[in-house]
DNA sequence: CGCGGAGTTGAACGCATTCAAGTCTTGTGG
DNA sequence: CCACAAGACTTGAATGCGTTCAACTCCGCG
């Protein structure tokens, strides 16, 4: 499925006009190649419409860590327009759909539309968000929990993008890649795995996550998704589907 | 030490001026003590001129992981000038003296001062860069290399606030905390920080890294600061020390 | 003097790695 | 349609790094 209008919660309709109006027509690029290398001046950012980018650094044996996981709807490397330069490799997983936004363009949001270009600030400090919760899973879980709660974020990013189901969604990677998500290695994420599909907690084959037992799921990685600042509307789902009540408040 | 004026690489002194002029009076917290709680919301953010703070998540068991370290000189919580909440605690860990900005004077700034709104994004920016290496850190790295390498990281911030020198540095932290900062045993830790110590590239003790042979520590700890953007002086003052060459463009 | 927190050390256990050998799947060319 | 190769996945067995539990030392402080 294709992405044009992401973060509707955080962007208007106007805005994602705007967004569009200042991108570059769609670039296609092959799975598996590099689309940005760590160090090199980048001129523009890039707009994932399809498909998934990984954002990796590599250790000094060659091995690979991801830092990030892209799905479609992400902008891939905003980081840049500030920095001029990643301090990391993108990757694409699959084949991917791009589309280019100038940082010249970017920057002349600034004076023209200051609150479009503050609610960009906001999209990479979700970005940040994300990027402690990986820290706090590959620090404090289990392997067999880093797993499932690796599958959880996944499956709670890419519903709240419409890209799936209670049942299950669609998540392209390798056993390897996800070990190389979770720091563990790849034929340890294998038996782990195993153990997730024997206990009915989920399955993962075929480049694609089947939620048997969402609760179960949920418990065994010890997720939870504040962090990711969801619309509330997709909050409200996600605590029906798993029995909780839901919030009182109005969430922000 | 006590620093006003830090990020002097990107703040100019008039920048300096103007978020200084919007700060409130500085307040002092003890050490040891809950400075923000994750999930409630913030009416200002916290500019750190003196001490040590940590940005820290609990698992379920109440066990404690940090998923960042700020130093004098350091916004502890900028994310929630957009987020209005955080998905984390905020703890000192030292007394520490803080300056308040409330959020709607750095919205101001937006449309007063909007090269300086800019670069409160790219510091921002900067800690999800420092987010993403100790990712890589806590993924790929053995318990020894964590321990090193995260020492290396604070040698290099720190120096590069003016807050140490090639033979040492104060890092008030307990080796427990160093353990929840590299995803390993309080246990554990001891005895890597004490390998570290007799083969003689640094020592950790009295809350202070005292380094005896920083090419050696750099090594174990199979560091490299690209991710930190440093000023290219700190950068040259680095490659000097470690006996590399100087690069030939300048840096970024 | 005694308390408490931090640091240190020992020993047993277990989760995860490593190396190795397989099977299954997919795409390609004969 | 089959043969083959390459990559992904699976499984076994040995090893080892890190955890866990426990006891003990050291030090600052009331």
């Amino acid at each position: 499925m294709r992405i044009d209008r992401a973060y509707s919660d955080i962007f208007t309709p106007r805005d994602a006009d705007i967004l569009h109006g200042i991108q570059a027509p769609p670039e296609i690029r092959p799975a598996r190649s590099r689309l940005a290398s760590a160090h090199v001046v980048l001129e523009q950012s890039y707009y994932l419409s399809q498909g998934f980018v990984g954002r990796t650094r590599m250790d000094r044996a060659g091995r690979r860590q991801f830092v990030a996981l892209q799905i479609p709807g992400d902008y891939v490397d905003l980081p840049a327009f500030t920095m001029k330069r990643l301090d990391h490799d993108l990757e694409s997983i699959t084949e991917v759909t791009l589309r280019g936004t100038p940082h010249e363009r970017l920057a002349a949001l600034r004076g023209a539309e200051p609150e479009l270009f503050q609610k960009l600030w906001h999209v990479s400090l979700i970005d940040a968000a994300i990027h402690r919760y990986w820290i706090y899973r590959i620090g404090r879980l289990s392997g067999r929990a880093r797993i499932a709660n690796f599958f959880c974020e996944m499956y709670v990013r890419l519903y709240a993008r419409g890209l799936g189901t209670f049942d299950g969604f669609a998540l392209p990677l390798t056993q390897t890649d996800v070990a190389e998500m979770c720091g563990i290695t790849p034929v340890h994420a294998n038996r782990l795995i195993a153990e997730l599909r024997s206990e009915g907690a989920c399955d993962f084959s075929g480049g694609r996550v089947s939620v048997g037992d969402p609760a179960l799921m949920f418990r065994t990685g010890q997720f939870s998704w504040d962090y990711l600042y969801l619309p509330a509307a997709v909050d409200a789902d996600l605590r029906q589907l798993l029995g909780l009540r839901p919030l009182r408040a109005a969430s922000g």
